[in-house]
DNA sequence: GCTTTTGATGCAACATTGTAGCATTAGATT
DNA sequence: AATCTAATGCTACAATGTTGCATCAAAAGC
C-alpha cells in the first residue's frame, strides 16, 4: 500500500497489536477496526459477517481466538449483556468503564457512555477486578415506538 | 400427606405455584425449595443435581421449561453471571434487586444483598425494566487464600 | 371414584456458542 | 530467499439451550 494513503484506523490498529508483541494479521487488524468503528458491542457474529464483508477469510475459531488475545492483551473486553453470546468492544483509553443498556425489544447493546460501572463497597474480603453494569429494558429508539404506542 | 405434616417451605412452594395458576408438580415444588434453600443463585446444572438428590425424574429440558415458567411469572429471576450458563434465584419479596458478585477463582455467584442494583439515570428515552450490577474479582474466601499468600 | 381436559413431562433431534488438537500457512526476522 | 514459529483453518467435540411431539398426570367435572 502506498504510504502516503494508509488510513489512521488502520494505522493505530496495527500498531496496537505490534504493541503488544502480536502479529499483525489480516485477521485481527479488520477485527480490531470493526470494534473502532462500532458505536456498540459487536458479537462474535457481527464481527464475523464484517470481515465477510471485507472479503477476509476466516472460521469461527480463529476469530474466537483473535478476539481471545484481543481480551487478553487488554485491548478489547468482553461484555456479558442479555444473551448468551460474548459481546466485544475497544477499550478506549483510560480505564473508562461504562454501563451498558440491554434493549430487551431490538436485542442490541448500547454503551452509555456517561454512566460509569462504579464498584460500590462491598464487604471485607472481595477484591473486585472489575463492575459490570447492564440495564435491560427499552431504548430510546424501541421505547418511543412501543410505549407510546406506534409512533406518537 | 397428613395435614399436620406439611412442611411450611414445601407448602409456601406449593402456594405460589398454585397462586399463579399453574400446576403444582414434583418438579416444580422441588426446584423452588432448591431455590429457596440457597444463599447464592444455582445454575441449572445445580438445580438437576438437586432434583437428582430427591429422587425426582427429570430431564434437561423439564428443568429448563420449569426455570422459564417461574421466570416468566416473576417468581425466579435469571442472573447473567460471568460464565455462560444461566442462574436463577429466588425473587424475595418486594422488588429488592441487589448486586451479585462473581468470583473469578471459584467461580461462585454470591449474593449482595446489601449492595442495590439501582438503575441510575438515563439519557431521554431509555425505558429500564431492572439493572443488573454484577463485580467480578475474588470473594472473601478466595481473596484471603490467594491474595495473601497460602492462609494468612 | 372415574372420566375428561389440557398443562407438564420426557424423549429425540436439533441449534447456538464456544474449545481442543493438529497440520498448514504466513508474519517477522535473519 | 530461508528460517522460525505465531496464527490460521480444518475437524471434531463440549456445553448450553430449544423445538416438536407423543405420553402422562394435575386439576376440574361428573
Amino acid at each position: 500500500m502506498p504510504p502516503h494513503e494508509h488510513p489512521a484506523a488502520t494505522d493505530s490498529a496495527r500498531e496496537l497489536i505490534a504493541a503488544h508483541g502480536g502479529r499483525v494479521t489480516r485477521t485481527r487488524v479488520a477485527v480490531i477496526e470493526a470494534l473502532q468503528r462500532s458505536a456498540h458491542p459487536l458479537s462474535h457474529d457481527e464481527i464475523g459477517a464484517t470481515l465477510d464483508g471485507a472479503g477476509i477469510g476466516h472460521d469461527r475459531v480463529t476469530l474466537y481466538r483473535a478476539l481471545d488475545w484481543l481480551v487478553e492483551q487488554g485491548i478489547a473486553q468482553r461484555i456479558a449483556g442479555g444473551e448468551r453470546a460474548w459481546r466485544f468492544e475497544i477499550r478506549r483509553d483510560g480505564d473508562h468503564r461504562h454501563a451498558h443498556f440491554h434493549c430487551e425489544r431490538c436485542g442490541q447493546i448500547v454503551c452509555l457512555e456517561d454512566v460509569p460501572a462504579a464498584a460500590p463497597t462491598l464487604p471485607a474480603g472481595f477484591a473486585v477486578a472489575r463492575a459490570e453494569l447492564v440495564l435491560h429494558g427499552a431504548c430510546a429508539d424501541c421505547g418511543r415506538a412501543g410505549v407510546e404506542g406506534k409512533e406518537g
